[in-house]
DNA sequence: ACTCCGTTTTTC
DNA sequence: GAAAAACGGAGT
């Protein structure tokens, strides 16, 4: 996956200037030595307070109707958070601080992470660096948000068993079936349950695809990360699960087809077909300066033609 | 070193 | 008070 190309920093910066929330400093957190762009004295995410006008992307992005979205104007806000940490800074006092990521680094993650909820050291690496933020924020966003997710199936669940009629409003970054799917079928490699399992749509089928027994695959980032195919280098240079072998895989069975059909209940979700104007404008927008390799859109699950086994021998 | 998961703390 | 970023501990 190539998220690292020369513009979107500069996409990034200018368009993260509506958001004026206060970015902060992480004085008495410890470094994991993991950030990658960032030295202890440049905070991570000074950036998202530079630019005083928003950007054309940021406007687009306005329309998502996050709370962190509305027109708020919070300079002081900036201001007064620094002046209390430094205050505390002197105190030795320890100041847990939080950042507030602006829409754009919010909708590059949340598209990530609805293409794959686990990324690789490398992704993860490469996706902090276009977002101007720490290793470790990623990483802790990705963490918080399969929570996220995982809190809501249970939602999801509890309601049904309960027959509640209260709507809950699911994520949007936790729709994505496919997503798993495709994420689960992608590196075939070496693991345990894959690399035996010849997945073709009988197969798929045959299992029952709740995320019990997708936790059961031992479906986590390292396992996914010990992939060979997982590297971005392949994934660039084959493209091979991306497009063109993807495309040929046998996912027009009634089960792919009607990607519910056999899922746990986990992954009924109503909203499936629900997509944020984040996600569907501004997110394509930016992947066309991100570059995103990996990107498989949800159409694409459901528009292949042609039967025969996932290659999951490759 | 990574994950999950509960918790803390901040932001709105 | 809810949401979410960040932390800490336990497990792998």
């Amino acid at each position: 996956m190539s998220v690292a190309v020369a513009s979107p920093q500069n996409l990034l910066e200018a368009s993260d200037s509506k958001n004026s929330s206060p970015v902060t400093t992480s004085l008495g957190a410890k470094e994991d030595g993991t950030s990658l762009q960032m030295s202890s004295a440049e905070p991570p995410y000074s950036e998202t307070a530079r630019s005083p006008l928003p950007s054309s992307v940021d406007l687009l992005l306005q329309k998502s109707p996050d709370s962190s979205t509305s027109p708020k104007v919070k300079l002081p806000a900036s201001a007064e958070t620094d002046a209390a940490r430094k205050e505390s800074k002197g105190q030795g006092k320890k100041q847990k601080v939080r950042t507030v990521f602006s829409q754009t680094q919010l909708c590059i993650l949340k598209d990530h992470f609805q293409k794959q909820k686990y990324l690789s050291l490398q992704q993860m690496q490469e996706l902090s660096e276009v977002l101007n933020l720490s290793y470790k924020q990623v990483k802790t966003w990705f963490q918080n948000q399969r929570m996220k997710c995982k809190r809501w199936q249970k939602t999801t669940n509890w309601s049904k068993n309960n027959h509640a009629v209260t709507q809950v409003s699911a994520p949007t970054e936790c729709l994505d079936v496919c997503a798993s799917y495709h994420q689960g079928c992608l590196p075939s490699g070496n693991l345990p349950m894959w690399s035996n399992q010849s997945w073709n749509s009988q197969a798929w089928n045959n299992q029952t695809w709740n995320s019990q027994a997708w936790n059961n695959q031992g479906w986590n980032s390292k396992t996914w990360n010990n992939q060979t195919c997982h590297s971005s280098q392949m994934w660039n240079s084959s493209q091979m699960w991306c497009t063109q072998a993807w495309n040929n895989q046998a996912w027009n069975s009634p089960t792919w087809n009607n990607p519910f059909q056999n899922c746990g209940e986990e992954f009924l979700l109503p909203q499936f077909q629900q997509t944020s104007l984040c996600d569907l404008e501004a997110v394509q927008t930016l992947d066309f300066f991100l570059n995103e390799s990996i990107s498989v859109q949800s159409e694409d699950c459901m528009k292949t033609d042609i039967l025969g086994p996932c290659p999951s021998g490759q």
